[in-house]
DNA sequence: AAAACAAATGACAACGCTGTCAATTTGGCG
DNA sequence: CGCCAAATTGACAGCGTTGTCATTTGTTTT
């Protein structure tokens, strides 16, 4: 059967407090006690009792991933990475997909921390780029990781894992340049999500630097999705000086601007160039495979999950080494220009 | 703060135990009394503890979801019904996102159960349709849900919530053929799913009720993924005599074998229908939108947990009414029919 | 070498619930 | 009315940890 705290107590000879400051990583046990009892837990496989531990202590082995995003691949990578941090070190994961529009998102927070002892949460965008929110689990005095687009970081930038969409955004409108286009089509994201103000910064500054002014009326609004990839790139296609490449804000819209060129027989990337930005499955389901921007979603939940973990853990009366605490923990992340099939030289 | 069982018992006039005896739906507990207890629980908004229980029960309030499967949008489906199952019932959801080539399942499945008390699994493809898991689940002594394919159920009945695939491509193939379709292709996803042979036989028995010979030439093997939907296509429609419309095993080969014609500059559905099965974000992501086969996936999440959830408490001793205890579980799906704009006439 | 202090360890009571079993109440019936 | 079985209720001991605080051991200091 499963062996208990006791059972490694008795076989080290030591009492059961100590093999709780043991494994708790406490200090005020002696080296040789503290090997006595590790090697003990390693003889017998033994694991805590999460419930005896959430029961009995005051802080809590359990974190929570609010999320409300339709895009099944980013909320899947980022539930993966979160949950291999969770592992690493003893935790679970609680999943509380939400639903913006028909719930108060804040009483459910509210809710979640009395039920549940929580120790702390993951926010990801857009509820992570929200102020109520985010003052909301700030009163509740929860622990919480924003994962976000540099610009919303702000003066939080200890609770936050940024990513870089605007460096990204330069490197890939950069690319374009460095293949001879001038003209380049952008098709933006939803407003609401400070991405997207971000990649476009990122596509302005490159233009800016290449000495390319910005054509105002090749940057057309949308969403990210993939009708809206569609409509834009129709848009920016049936203009009398049309673009040579378009950066679509994220994979999914670059699939639809795909399709719009597809349906208007031009061909991808002799006539166009096409670049996406997240490398979601999307980018690998196109004909011809799109250039993009690699975003690292399950690291970047997987360093936002570690970065929780700590802070719940510090909190906690003793901490032996938190000088160099989050060690291996990236905060800020720079998605890195794919090269793939579907962009090319401009036609001349 | 929160409320515990000796508030609502002190606040009921009654002893914690026959809180207890209230909260778990035990008999011997006379009405008045039952009714004094449920109101000291609305009053204080009383919620149970889950590690208390946990700790405390012979039985466990986690029931866990073990997966291997690469589609985003069908992990994010099932996921979110069996939330919403655990959620009404006060249960929790461990995931367990498996890697059925890097790593032994069984093994897996084996430290879960010691490590953390589980009261049931939801098994999916493949693993719910793999006999050697099958077996170790048997062998713990876990309660279980499979969501199978038909085909796959077996003796099993009981434990699994079926997926008719061959009454659903019965059905999508017959609306090709009443669009006078005479040559339909099929392409077929991958041999270890149960599923691909249930959705063919579904297809033959179709064109053989309406009298319309089965043309082996026309059944492409492959698999469950984009390039294989265009692959597959390509084959079909470069063949002497190609066929009219075609049955794509999935959406995500649908949109393949769209690709694939756009490609060969054949319009759809004037001159070719196509035809997906699942109605996932894929069916919709194209031009035009896929007819396709709409499977309910998080409903049947969420009937399978249901049902998991059934029969571990069934197992506690003391249970009122076993008899209509499964009453609103569907345990077989029949995908339905959902035309779009894929599908047309036959030319001819 | 003893006193004084700090470090290491242990005893024991929670934590909030369920399970067991004994105590009490109820209702039926002679 | 009183007695007995059945139904209802309650007292209390865990479940496997952590937190508190007392105790023991080791290390300085003088």
């Amino acid at each position: 059967m499963k062996s208990t705290i006791n059972d490694v107590a008795a076989r080290a000879g030591v009492s059961i407090k100590t093999v709780s400051r043991v494994i708790n990583n406490e200090p005020s046990v002696r080296p040789a006690t503290r090997q006595k009892v590790m090697d003990a837990v390693e003889a017998l496989h033994y694991q805590p009792n999460l419930a005896a531990r959430n029961l009995a202590g005051t802080r809590s082995y359990t974190i929570a991933l609010i999320y409300d995003n339709p895009n099944a691949y980013y909320v899947i990578d980022m539930q993966n990475g979160i949950l291999e941090a969770c592992k690493a070190r003893g935790y679970e994961l609680l999943i509380h997909p939400s639903n913006s529009k028909s719930t108060n998102v804040n009483d459910e927070l509210r809710a979640l921390v009395e039920h549940s002892k929580v120790a702390g949460l993951v926010l990801t965008p857009p509820f992570s780029e929200t102020q109520s929110v985010i003052d909301e689990v700030k009163k509740l005095g929860l622990d919480y990781v924003r994962i976000v687009s540099s610009g919303a970081a702000e003066g939080d930038e200890d609770n936050c894992i940024q990513v870089d969409d605007t460096a990204a955004a330069f490197d890939i409108t950069k690319h374009l340049i460095e293949n001879g286009h001038k003209r380049i089509g952008f098709l933006a994201g939803g407003e609401e999500h400070v991405s997207t103000h971000g990649r476009l910064e990122g596509y302005k500054e490159a233009l800016q630097q290449a000495g390319i002014s910005i054509d105002p009326d090749l940057i057309i609004p949308g969403e990210y999705s993939f009708d809206s990839g569609v409509s834009g790139a129709k848009a920016l296609l049936e203009k009398d000086n049309p673009p040579t490449a378009i950066f679509a804000s994220n994979d999914e819209m670059a699939a639809g601007a795909l399709f719009a060129a597809r349906l208007m027989h031009i061909e991808i990337p002799a006539q166009l160039s096409i670049v996406g930005f997240e490398d979601s499955p999307f980018s690998r389901q196109t004909w011809p495979k799109l250039t993009t921007a690699h975003q690292p979603n399950s690291e970047i939940a997987k360093c936002a999950a570690a970065l929780v973990l700590n802070k719940a853990r510090s909190k906690s009366a003793s901490e032996s080494a938190s000088a160099n605490k989050d060690a291996g923990i990236t905060k800020k992340f720079v998605p890195e220009l794919l090269v793939r099939d579907s962009t090319g030289q401009s036609p001349a």
